[in-house]
Parts: structure tokens; C-alpha cells; sequence
DNA sequence: AACGCTAATCTAAACGTTTCGGTATTGTCA
DNA sequence: TGACAATACCGAAACGTTTAGATTAGCGTT
């Protein structure tokens, strides 16, 4: 810039008031300043611009597994509306870990992100304390976390799981098997009060070796699912918190030497585009994964940008439950022990 | 920083000289230091430093498809290794558009990346442009960029879809629809030549009617595997570029009321996780995502670290043919005609 | 006691911007 | 014609580091 002032035959505050548009320069130095700029080849230096103005204009986000198709398609939204509105986006994941969250959650902040969107492993202390020691704005993606009053944007998780649970009651299920998240996530919690509420309003009751905990990971949905298939009374349904989990369970039903829907039934959070391409089709329940990606970068903007209120906000989107072909209907009564 | 070498009582380059280590600094001061450190909560101001030093330990990572499985496995293991390096990485998507990729190449350029790992969505000259100009190194990712002498990591695609194209051979297929790729993407290139290699070695004539070109999207797949499907001649198998193309035209193959592989053969580049738990179990060529990302990601360090030669490395890797039963025998002769 | 050598510390100049306050220059109006 | 305001431009001080080179102190030699 200093060569370019230089060229131009004017002061570098000068150049600086044409590139930002910060003030009036007259026609003729306008001139001789872009003529300087395209002979010179000259770009702006974003850090030193970051330097002054404190901004990086770059955001952190966290996901908890990159390899999981709703944080990709939530990733993907994300970035289409914080792209428009001129931020780069700095992606990490944590792995469903704390200790790695810890870390990423320092490295982006060492790298002076203007605001972060994360979707937390886990509620540790010291991940609380990084976010509510830096001044940056930060929002919740996917998941809430306790002591952490900040912007958020999550599911109605017990209703969705809720939903799912009555339709498979509604086929006649009675000793549904869930494969639980981990409970030391919101997402976790959430969803396995959506499966206990809907068998209390059905008046059946909640039987803890119905439920196994996992961590939303494909070899933990395997072993819980391999469980429950194993266990001397085996479920006439299977419901998985999430996607990656039921891959696991499908594996197990497989490994048994079952069929589904014939021999059990299966439904599960979390769609996928290939659903209703391969057999069994999946029952799911959709999340509106555009909706949450952009909502979550709508707040962060906001709060970027000084228009949100003080106050923290968090917005409950809804589920929608894709009925295919994975579920069976129950003959009446209770479990059927084939002859 | 200015603040704890005052309540230290040194000067600020003794305070800089602890923190990198550049120097020795005593017993006394180093107490000073870090109970001042302590004490003011400091933490360093990663942009002044990146100002000075003119490195951000940051690089920028561009693939065609975030949503795109493919692209996500690769995504992580680079994360992992780069993260071990100390780097963190700004990932962006050209969502297979070259006018978005120049966009983006830009964004992270601004930003000031220290290097660039890019999936090129397409040869166009201002990106190609853009990568000569830049003097940050740059590796391309499984695709490479003719006029473009630089680092790059692919798979062999001539081979991998020769091999697939000859297992359906074996199996006694003869008219062999091809979902393809873009022309104007190396993988879209490489992987016909794959086709018409086996095709020819076979000695069977290459029809250009049993070929039809998309962008690697699903509904490219779904396009082209219709019009292959309701053409006069029916192909008795199809074969797509692509993970996302297949999803596409097995979704062809359900809408037009057909079952795979009982009335059409189905293979694919790229495998999917849950390959083996849906039905029909899908014939795939496998990469090896996880050894694609580190090898860009050490390419990469390489030149950052400047320990890599001069000339530009080539790095191609192979493919696995994983055969499920998507893919039936045919009758001998030539298309079999129903009554 | 003077000298040189080494190690520890400091001073001050960058890095490339933005921005505050000031100075010409011009125009307006009494 | 002189005072005043508006406009266009500039000088220079930040922003928070790193680092080359200067200074100082300590210590063994002679």
C-alpha cells in the first residue's frame, strides 16, 4: 500500500480512505490510485487490516463428527450464508471427544476467530470455561449445554423421538430396544425422555435393559444393538438417537442372521438421502438440517454484527417423521414367542 | 504482552524471548514472567504475530463436495494430520462450480493461508491463474490440473474403473451403460478412459449412446441413468463415476420399476460405510480415503517445512474392487430380449 | 587491574494497515 | 473582502508482536 501511495503520488491514508470507501477522494486521485493498484498488482494484507481492526472476519466451527451426514449438511448451510455475508469458515471436529473439543476450541480461538458455532462433545469444565471467558460470541449448535447461557439452536428431540416411539407403538410394539446417545450430551438426555414419555403415555413401563448407551458412533450402535439382539428376550423393534448408530445396529441385525423388518423392526433419528433407494427403507425422523445450519449462522451474524438482543435465545426446530418400510406391524398382545 | 513485561519488570523482547523459547532467559526473569503471565491472564495475539512472522499456521482446504462422503473421510484424515502439525484448516466447498471455486480460493487467499489443498472443481483460467500467482504452495487432491506443475495426490481412476468395468464383463455384460463424470474434471476423464480400456481389451465396440455425462451430483446420476434406462436398448448394467451418482440412478431404477440386480447390474467408484447392511449390497471400487488425505496433508507440510524437492510430486494411489451383489451373471449372447 | 568473551537483557525498528486530528484549498455569504 | 464552513488530503500514531543489534554484567585470563 505504501508502493502504491507512492506510485500514485499520494499519502497512504489516502489509498486506504479509496480502497474502504471510508471518504470522498476527488476523480483525479481515484484515477491515479487504481492505476497504481493494477500496475503494482497490489492486494490488500488481511492481517495487518485484522491488526487494527480487531476483526478477523473468519469464524470457528466446531462439529462433533465430521464424518456424520447431518453435521455435513449442517456444515454445508452454514457456510453458504456466512459466505455471503463475508466470513470464511474455520472447521473443526471434535470427535464426540472433550479432551479434542478442549483443543480445537483453543486453536480457533488462538487464531482470533471473530465468533464460534459449536455443536459440544461433552460439558466439561473446561471447555465451559473457555467459552465463558472469551468475549467472542459463541452459539450452540445441535446441542445445549448446562451453566452456558448462550444463543442456541437444537431440535425438539423429545418430541421427535416421542413421535417415532408412538408409531412404533402404534404398530403394536411393546418392548421397544433403544440405543441411547450418551447421556452426557443434551442430544443424548433429550431424545431418551422423548422414548420414556411416549411409553408412560402409553402406560407401559420403562425398562432399563431395553436401553443401551452409546456415543453416537457406528461401533457403538453394533454393541449396543448386539446387547439387546443377545439378550434372553430379545425387542421387536430397534430405535437408534441417531444415524451413525443404526448403521452399527443394522451390522448386528445382519450378524445375527436377521431379517428386517421380518424378524425386527428398526427406526431412527436422522434421515438419509440414500433412504429410500436401499433396502429395508428406513423409518426416520427428519431434522430440517438447512434450517438449523442457517439459523445457527443467522444468530452468530447477529451477534457479530451488534443487532441481537442481550438477552440469549434459543430455537427449537421441529423433526419430521418419514415412514418407510423397516417397521412391522406386531401381532396384539405381547411378545410373540415363535413356536 | 506490553502489560506483563511492565509487571515484570523487563523489557517486552525478554517477555517474547520466554514465550518462544528464542532465547535463554534466567531463573529470576522466567519466575517474573510467567507469575505475571499468570496473573494478567495474557494471551498471545496470533495476528500481530502472523503480521510479523507472515505465517498464519493456517491452510485453507477447498473440496468439490462437502456433502459428499468421498470428500468428508479425505476432509478428516487431513484434519487429523495437519492438526498434529500444529495447523488449523479453513475448509470451503466449490459445491463442483468453478466460478464458486475462484471465490473461494480467493476468500482463503485473503486470509492469508500459509498453503492450499485444493479438489479443483474445474480448469479455469482464473484458477489456474490464481494458483500460479499465489507463491503460498498449493497440492491438488484427487484431481489434477493440466498447465498446473504442482503437487498433487489422485488414484489411479483408469485402473480402478478398468477393474470394475471387467468384473462385469466376467459376468458376461456386454452393453455396459456409463454414468460419467465431467469432462472437464480429471476424475470425469481418467475414469471413462477406464471404461473404454477394459472395453477394448474385451474387443467390444465403445458406443458412445451407453455413456452419459454429469456433474458427480445425485441428480446427474438420476438424469443420466434415465435417459440410459429408457432408451430403445436397455444397458443390462450401469456403472456410475460416482458415489452420488449411484444414489441417483438406483433411484432411476426404483422409479422405473426395476430391481437391481435381478433386472439391471449396478457398480460404482467409491464405497460406502453402510454398504454392506442395505440392500441391494452394493459392488463398489473402494479408496483409500484415509491414505489420499494424509498424503496431501504430508505433501503439503513438506513444502511448508521446506523439505521438499523442487520438482513437483505425482502421487497415485490405487483402488479396491469390493464385490457385493449388486451385480448379476447374464445369459451368454448377445442382450436378451423377454417374450 | 585491565581485558576479552559469553550470556542475559534491552532498545528500537520493523510488519501493513486504520484512523484521529490537522492543514490546505475552495466556496459561500454577509 | 474577510470570516467561516465544507471538502479533500495528509502526517503520524497506533495495533501487538518479532528480531537484529546494542548494551550490560559476570567471569576467567593474563
Amino acid at each position: 500500500m505504501i508502493d502504491v501511495a507512492r506510485s500514485a503520488g499520494v499519502s497512504i491514508a489516502t489509498v486506504s480512505a479509496f480502497i474502504n470507501g471510508t471518504s470522498n477522494v476527488s476523480a483525479e486521485l481515484t484515477r491515479r490510485i487504481e492505476a497504481a493498484i493494477s500496475e503494482i498488482g497490489y492486494e490488500r494484507n488481511a492481517i495487518a487490516r485484522s491488526l487494527k481492526t480487531g476483526a478477523t472476519r473468519t469464524v470457528g466451527l466446531m462439529v462433533a463428527d465430521i464424518r456424520n451426514p447431518f453435521f455435513t449438511d449442517v456444515v454445508a448451510s452454514i457456510q453458504k450464508v456466512l459466505n455471503r455475508a463475508g466470513y470464511a469458515v474455520m472447521l473443526c471436529s471434535n470427535e464426540e471427544d472433550t479432551a479434542m473439543q478442549d483443543e480445537q476450541i483453543k486453536l480457533m480461538l488462538d487464531r482470533m476467530v471473530d465468533g464460534l458455532i459449536i455443536a459440544p462433545a461433552g460439558e466439561d469444565e473446561i471447555m465451559k470455561r473457555l467459552v465463558k471467558s472469551t468475549r467472542k460470541p459463541v452459539v450452540l449448535l445441535d446441542r445445549t449445554c448446562d451453566e452456558l447461557d448462550i444463543d442456541a439452536v437444537v431440535l425438539d428431540n423429545a418430541q421427535a423421538v416421542s413421535d417415532a416411539t408412538n408409531y412404533l407403538l402404534g404398530l403394536g410394539h411393546r418392548r421397544i430396544g433403544y440405543l441411547s446417545g450418551s447421556s452426557g450430551k443434551s442430544t443424548g438426555r433429550d431424545r431418551l425422555v422423548g422414548y420414556r414419555n411416549a411409553l408412560a403415555a402409553a402406560g407401559i413401563a420403562y425398562e432399563p435393559g431395553l436401553v443401551r448407551e452409546g456415543n453416537f458412533r457406528e461401533a457403538d450402535g453394533y454393541r449396543a444393538a448386539m446387547e439387546l439382539l443377545t439378550a434372553p428376550e430379545r425387542p421387536t423393534a430397534l430405535f437408534s438417537a441417531n444415524n451413525l448408530m443404526v448403521i452399527g445396529a443394522m451390522r448386528a441385525i445382519r450378524d445375527m442372521g436377521l431379517e428386517c423388518p421380518a424378524d425386527i423392526s428398526v427406526a431412527s433419528m436422522d434421515d438419509f438421502p440414500w433412504a429410500d433407494v436401499f433396502s429395508p427403507r428406513l423409518t426416520t425422523v427428519a431434522q430440517p438440517v438447512e434450517a438449523i445450519g442457517e439459523q445457527a449462522a443467522r444468530l452468530l451474524l447477529e451477534r457479530l454484527n451488534g443487532t441481537a438482543p442481550a438477552a440469549p435465545r434459543l430455537l427449537t426446530l421441529h423433526g419430521r417423521l418419514v415412514v418407510r418400510n423397516s417397521c412391522a406391524p406386531i401381532a396384539a398382545g405381547p411378545v410373540s414367542i415363535p413356536a
